[in-house]
RNA sequence: GGUCCUGUAGCCGAGUGGCUAGGCAAAGCUCUGCAAAAGCUUCUACAGCGGUUCGAAUCCGCUCGGGACCUCCA
């Protein structure tokens, strides 16, 4: 807890000491998924990235809110502050109701979440479900005088709202500078100021959520969720958002003149943005159509697949670069990540069968301050990764019996092993003979044993039946030099 | 057009003034009835051209690539 950790800001756009308004206490919101379709593996990238800040900062003992939003209602297609939301799109297209688009990409998400292993936020709220605060804080923003009423809808006055505070600052931009890069309004548009945003929308008749108001039938902007909840659960100010990369022009800039506007001071301390996923180069999303599934990655299923990859596997491919860069996406690198992956659990695995020596050969206090060094500087999680491997490299070496480790020395790497790749990164074994059932293990063992038997009398024809037998149920055997080991092929 | 980011060995990716990550692939070796794993060793790169400096992948300038945002997107 009291080391110094280093976080990048996009506010300030440079790595700042973190101070937490609370000591001891870190209040983080970060932007979830508007659940209208299957999050793709893009989406899924940002969400990895913040369970291991938020992982980390438990693993240091803070006590942490993690406040992460389902965006269920609001969301429009375009940006022009018409049409019916997405969810109601959606609806009608597969002819459902809203409400279980909603269900259906939520429970869809979370089993996703579930997948990577990430742990779920303190809190998760929804869009519908906070729809008076949100009209709570329009009602602010109007009273305060940066919001307008037009037939039924409400706007943010951004020109005016620019007058008191910096409107761009997140993107570091001037308003003239965005007001060149927008388009033209058109000659129905209710909106004063090109840039001028909507907190509530009027209803149509075909209108499917619609809630009432003081401005008649309608539906909230999108950005107004975010600023809502987050003061709700979190304060007018509190330690961290997060979110994607490109949330931060738009939604996020906005977050800070709709808090900005009700309250007089900014809402958050540090801005975290995570970097794109890319194919090819180019970033992975839905509108350019090169999205991946996570079940499709999963299973292999997807013409740009050459088989399919466990969600460890992909995740340790994320966490194998830095949350603020890009990161790009091929089967070459994901095939890399696989095996790198399975050889730092096999090194764990590995140390449960080394026998202490009586000297010392190894430093790894030097390891384990590099680990942390690593996660210091704003959750440097590549160079941790090295950092591991280093400690696999040395797990090796003793296996073999080059180097020599007391039993000091296991313990310490068990623990960091187990603190570092279990509960900092998230990763956990997938297949192994470890199952808790205890039948299985017995016969296991049996059929090894009868198997070590007739090898020993040289009846290779038959143990190798035995081998190719077991495989045909997925449990594959390996002849190491320790004895032959078992797995469960899923 | 505007605002930014970026170019690192065959591939993926850290590093941001001197100590030159890591993973995969490749080659060699060890182990080995076979199969499959596993382990060890080797491989030294920073787009190009100038400049600053005792010293630059790292700072500055120019040129050439790639990308993002300014329109819904994590």
């Amino acid at each position: 807890m009291q080391q110094k950790l280093l976080i990048y800001n996009t506010l300030t756009r440079s790595k700042e000491t973190f101070k937490p308004i609370h000591e001891g206490m870190v209040g983080m919101y970060v932007c979830g998924p508007t659940v209208y379709s299957d999050v793709h593996l893009g989406n899924s990238r940002t969400f990895i990235s913040f369970d291991l800040i938020f992982r980390y900062f438990l693993h240091l003992g803070y006590k942490v809110r993690y406040v992460r939003n389902i965006t269920d209602a609001g969301h429009l297609e375009g940006d022009r502050d018409e049409g019916d939301d997405k969810f109601a799109k959606k609806a009608k297209l597969e002819q459902l109701e809203p409400m279980e688009i909603v269900q259906k990409y939520t429970l869809g998400f979370h089993d996703v979440m579930r997948h990577f292993n990430t742990l779920p936020p303190s809190i998760e709220p929804t869009a519908t479900g906070h729809i008076c605060e949100q009209i709570e804080m329009i009602k602010n923003i109007i009273e305060k005088g940066f919001a307008y009423v037009k037939n039924g809808s409400v706007y943010f006055d951004v020109e005016k709202y620019n007058k008191e505070y910096p409107y761009g600052q997140l993107t570091n931009r001037k308003l003239d500078e965005l007001l060149e890069g927008t388009r033209e309004l058109g000659g129905q548009d209710e909106k004063k100021g090109r840039l001028d945003f909507a907190l509530w929308i009027v209803a149509k008749p075909e209108t499917l959520m619609k809630w009432p108001s003081p401005w008649g039938l309608g539906f909230p902007g999108w950005h107004i969720e975010c600023s809502a909840m987050s003061s709700k659960y979190l304060g007018e100010t509190f330690d961290i958002h997060g979110g994607g990369m490109d949330l931060q022009a738009t939604h996020h800039t906005n977050e800070i003149a709709q808090s900005q506007a009700c309250n007089h001071k900014a809402p958050v301390n540090y801005w975290m943005h995570t970097n794109m996923l890319t194919v090819n180069g180019v970033r992975m999303s839905k509108s350019a159509g090169n999205g991946f599934l996570p079940g499709e990655l999963f299973s292999g299923n997807h013409p740009l697949l050459e088989k399919g990859y466990s969600p460890m596997a992909v995740k340790f491919f994320m966490l194998q670069s830095h949350y603020r860069s890009t990161l790009d996406f091929s089967n070459e690198a994901l095939q890399a990540s696989e095996k790198g992956f399975a050889k730092l659990i096999t090194s764990i695995n590995t140390l449960e069968k080394l026998k202490p020596s009586s000297t010392s050969g190894i430093s790894l206090n030097e390891i384990e301050k590099a680990c942390y060094e690593a996660m210091n500087d704003d959750f440097n999680s590549p160079i941790l990764i090295a950092n591991l491997f280093e400690a696999a490299s040395i797990i090796n070496s003793a296996n073999d019996g080059k180097t020599a480790l007391t039993e000091n020395d296991i313990n310490g790497l068990k623990k960091l092993m187990n603190n570092f790749v279990f509960d900092v990164l998230g990763l956990k074994s997938e297949n192994s003979s470890i199952t808790t059932d205890k039948a299985l293990n017995g016969v296991m063992e049996m059929i090894l044993d009868i198997r070590k038997d007739i090898k020993s009398k040289k009846d290779f024809a038959a143990s190798d039946k035995l081998r190719d037998d077991l495989s045909k149920i997925n449990i594959l055997i390996k002849d190491t030099k320790d004895g032959a080991i078992w797995t469960i092929q899923e």
